[in-house]
DNA sequence: TTCATCCGACAAGAAGTCTTGTTGGAAACA
DNA sequence: TGTTTCCAACAAGACTTCTTGTCGGATGAA
């Protein structure tokens, strides 16, 4: 207690502000690895310390609350994919080239993937299952229409991918109709999904 | 308990097995309810049972567990809208009206959509507005990209639907990757993100 | 009216998680 | 080596939800 120092002591060459920042990562590296191999639900934030070698005491410190820690991991994954793609684009990459950076930035790190788009986020693997079982349903039912209809596909067209897409595609148009349009708008909601379904359906039979 | 009765008392004109099966109808529309306004992960059993008139006890002897109950409902959902399609399909309804009987289905009531769709299904809605953040920023990407190479819209295509499809049926397809295949098989993914991108690209610039 | 039955309401235990407080030991200085 | 600082590990309380058991009012039958 006699020379008291302005700052804290250093350790392991970093020092207080170093410290944290590292654990920060720990914990977002462990998050990243258990939300995508167990999902957000199942994962206690107990089992992340233990993942990650922090305290609770220090996530507490970190993080408000799990769900915080959830949104600035995915806060991390997107910004690094939009700073990419923004760059590729800026390189002057073309069309072909930017679906392409965009499925390697996912196919590098799976988890990334998993976290972002798969059952990470769901409430549980039984709901996510039964999701999906729908969108399965739903792009069947399509290539049934289509091949009712005699629907040849254009060179370098895989009907089933395209089917799959679609379903994806409307679906998410719905989901969006759902935040942002009233629920009597329902005239833009049968636009958007006729718009859609057209523009699939030009593009899958070109001729 | 002189005379034995060999089957239950009936109440409200109804036996036993009626009454259960209306407990069951009860608890049903109060989780389509409750789950489109609130989300599945903020609804207790005991509110559920409150808005249903029923007991948590009847809850019990009728689904196993809270996800049992969504999963019953998600079936009922599917089942109907599902046997609706294929009516349509059967009375020799064409493509663009199949889409409308689609989107017919769920604007009768909204909360099926929310329920199926919608953040019904979501951890908690901090999470949901991530995602959809994330595919809005996905979506308005494309359109800078679209507009970058001058693209011009097909009559009758709106290149903001266009886009919003395209992300949602991308993001599916890598929702599929995830679960159907090994996570070496980077190839399929590639594939098929190219490919449906190729497939709407078609579609949205048709001559 | 009287009685038997049903079932929604209530209570209580169990289990899990969140959140904060404490501490023992390791790591860096002197 | 001795001292100080830091922090992961541990502990404990509060809280929520799940799940099962009990009870009393309501309902219909006799």
């Amino acid at each position: 207690m006699i020379g008291r120092m302005t700052e804290g002591r250093r350790i392991r060459g970093m020092d207080a502000e170093q410290r944290k920042a590292q654990r920060r990562r720990q914990l977002l590296e462990s998050a990243l690895e258990l939300f995508a191999t167990q999902g957000y639900a199942a994962t206690p934030i107990e089992q992340l310390c233990q993942h990650a070698f922090v305290g609770t005491k220090g996530f507490y410190e970190t993080f408000d609350s799990r769900e915080t820690c959830y949104l600035a991991l995915l806060a991390e994954i997107t910004e690094r994919t939009e700073a990419r793609m923004n760059a590729r684009l800026a390189e002057g990459a073309d069309e072909a080239d930017l679906v392409d950076a965009f499925a390697e930035a996912l196919v590098g790190d799976p988890r990334v993937a998993q976290v972002a788009f798969g059952h990470g986020m769901a409430v549980s693997p039984a709901l996510e299952h039964a999701r999906r079982e729908n969108r399965r349903w739903a792009a069947a039912f399509v290539l049934r229409v289509w091949e009712g209809a005699g629907v040849a596909a254009a060179p370098g067209v895989d009907l089933r991918v395209a089917a799959t897409g679609l379903i994806g595609g409307m679906f998410d148009l719905i989901a969006d109709w759902l935040v942002e349009s009233s629920p009597s708008d329902t005239g833009s909601l049968r636009e958007a999904l006729a718009g859609f379904y057209r523009v699939v359906r030009g593009g899958v039979a070109l001729p």
